[in-house]
DNA sequence: TTAAATAGGACTAATTTAGTCCGATTTGAA
DNA sequence: TTCAAATCGGACTAAATTAGTCCTATTTAA
């Protein structure tokens, strides 16, 4: 129905691998483990610190280490630190608008969009690293 | 999180559009009153007869017609008929192996991603068309 | 001083999705 | 009988998104 984004799948691999460590690890570590494209990881690395979800230390003995707990992080975060788009539908955003969608006035799914968007954030979006564990 | 295709979308309206008429419609007519692309939603139309969600009527008075009671109708079924992936992950669908994914193997998040495909699954997916009238 | 690491921008490639076009067939009605 | 309105279905193009690469700068422990 709907695919996570490969930025999300290795953004999850690097959080589990932090998780089980509970030290600092680097990307070419993790990226060695798991067989992710080292540049991308890199990326999603700095995306989830700029989110506060991880903690970096540069130079040459750096890396990351996880700044919350593995129940704290929620797949919801995950996914709002990396992907562009987080909703399932154009309207089911904080404050849709015209902007977002021409057909926003005559669109006769808007309100049925928005619950299903909360269906999803609150059963799936709820997961988190911890059950990856 | 997870963005709903068009396609989907499309299918979405053109089954509430049914459910409210209750009779036989046309493309033409449902794809004016909602603003959809006519050849697009005539291909949405095609795929779900063959899905056995509407019924079809050729010729001049032509037309589309509901097949299944709006409370049958769930968002697995429509999304399964419309769309290529419906799983969230390469692995999450009903027999995963290496063919789907290459890292099959030393993939450490496939169990966990399973489960989500679940919950997605019996919480979203069971959404049904009767919930859009 | 150097090598290993994060930081970040710009870019290309690949894939997916959206949308169009064309011709065939069916069928009710003028 | 003809015609127009409809479904049917394949092939195709365009657009958008996502995945992945590349390059340079900065930081820092050894």
């Amino acid at each position: 129905m709907l695919r996570i984004s490969k930025r999300v799948e290795y953004g999850l691999m690097a959080l589990q691998y932090l998780a089980k460590s509970g030290q600092v690890a680097t990307t070419r570590e993790i990226s060695d483990s798991s067989n992710i494209p080292h540049d991308l990881l890199a990326k999603v690395m700095q995306s989830m610190k700029r989110d506060g979800i991880i903690d970096s230390f540069q130079g040459v003995r750096g890396g990351y280490r996880l700044l919350l707990s593995p129940e704290q992080i929620t797949l919801n975060r995950v996914v709002s630190s990396l992907d562009e788009e987080t909703a399932i539908t154009e309207c089911a955003t904080e404050n849709p608008d015209h902007e977002t969608c021409a057909m926003f006035d005559s669109c006769t799914i808007k309100v049925p969009m928005q619950k299903l968007q909360v269906r999803l954030t609150e059963s799936v979006g709820n997961m988190t690293i911890s059950e990856l564990l």
